[in-house]
DNA sequence: AATTGTTTTGACCGATCGGTCAATATCGTT
DNA sequence: AACGATATTGACCGATCGGTCAAAACAATT
């Protein structure tokens, strides 16, 4: 058995369409949009082929609707950010965030890296509207600190790139980090090593003094 | 038009072959193996499709062709590195390098990336064989430096993986990151500049002394 | 029990998939 | 000019693609 279905014990609506959805992430995340079929998406929901389509529309509608819930999932990350932020503590989370966010949904994380890997069709608006603006006002803020002494000068854009970069390379290569250490899956225990080395690293790399508990600022 | 064909003026095997390989690059990159299609591939080719099969054998045949081009490409990196060497040399190539390759042959970095995403199917065995035994040997190495105090404690691994996400992020991320900086295409001077940032950040926050031009060793 | 609206699903559509094959075209050798 | 070897290509195969549709099953209200 592959999947609980909804083929049964179902109560309404929105369990049937959390099932699809899950499929339909499962198999786009590993195949593309266009590598996906809808047969494999209702095999893996445990449904007939013509009931994802009563429920989505179409193949299009429903891929536009998981990128869209993974972009939802993003937006919360760096809310809260001010040129007074501690550097050191806002990277540290930004980091841990990006790593749990790619761990509790990696089927979501490949979708987005196979949309972008093909050249983003579905995407290019947003990357060049939203996104962009999400990170030059970021980038403004980090290039305060920098002129705040509070870390070295740096290009921000190229500091966001390399955190975004570093942590997502483990929910999106994960075969390959896995195969290289051996593993059947990453714990715990390497989540934590691997979320200390690249705090310690990139802060380090930036000039940032890293947060320090018993200093902590209360906020 | 889309690309130069093979239809006409061609002088032997060797020509169409590497006409066939390079459209099935730019297709396979896009779309991964099961979304790629030989009837898009032979339009890419300027060719029929009979004829891609004519000289590929198959799809799957073609497709492995393709990433054992690719891996074959990589063998040449970080191939003379000892424990003598100086870190801060070694890493900085390992940057550049990956950097230009990358930038070489962006469709083939894509290719692989999809591969990786889908899961491996077709390299499994490479990257839990040739290539976790390319890792651990750099890897002894590194923590040899370490322990001669040429540089921080860190795990070597992760180093690795660090510097292949960060690299890499700028050849199949291009569509991502070219839409936020608001750029039709990376230029030599943004390459220069990236090199820069991910040399001076990284091999700071592994404690390793940038090299120095006027002091450097001969070899 | 009858009626109405919503789900479910198998059958089917034209298009395209990877792959085969035989007919034709081209070429080098004699 | 004739011939065997190699290339080229349109036609075709069964399977699968995304999507449609109507009939059947189900649920809810009267």
């Amino acid at each position: 058995m592959t999947a609980e279905t909804a083929h049964q014990d179902n109560v309404g609506r929105d369990q049937v369409e959390r099932c699809i959805l899950r499929a339909a992430e499962q198999v786009f995340s590993q195949y593309g949009y266009r590598g996906a079929s809808l047969q494999a998406i209702a095999d893996q929901a445990g449904l007939p082929k013509a009931n994802i389509l009563y429920y989505m529309g179409s193949k299009q509608a429903l891929y536009i609707r998981l990128l869209n819930r993974m972009m939802s999932r993003w937006n919360a990350v760096l809310e809260e950010i001010t040129p007074e932020s501690d550097p050191g503590r806002v990277l540290c989370e930004f980091i841990r965030t990006k790593i749990v966010l790619g761990q509790r949904y990696p089927e979501g994380s490949k979708l987005f890296a196979a949309e972008i890997l093909a050249g983003a069709p579905f995407l290019n608006k947003y990357l060049s509207g939203e996104l962009r603006d999400w990170v030059a006002s970021r980038a403004a803020i980090i290039r305060q600190w920098s002129n705040q002494g509070k870390m070295d000068d740096l290009d921000p854009h190229l500091l966001i790139f390399l955190i975004w970069s570093a942590t997502q390379h483990y929910s999106e290569y994960s075969a390959q980090v896995t195969g290289i250490l051996g593993k059947e899956a990453l714990d715990e225990e390497d989540l934590e090593s691997i979320c200390q080395f690249l705090e310690q690293v990139i802060l380090k790399g930036c000039g940032v003094q890293r947060p320090d508990a018993s200093l902590a600022t209360p906020r």
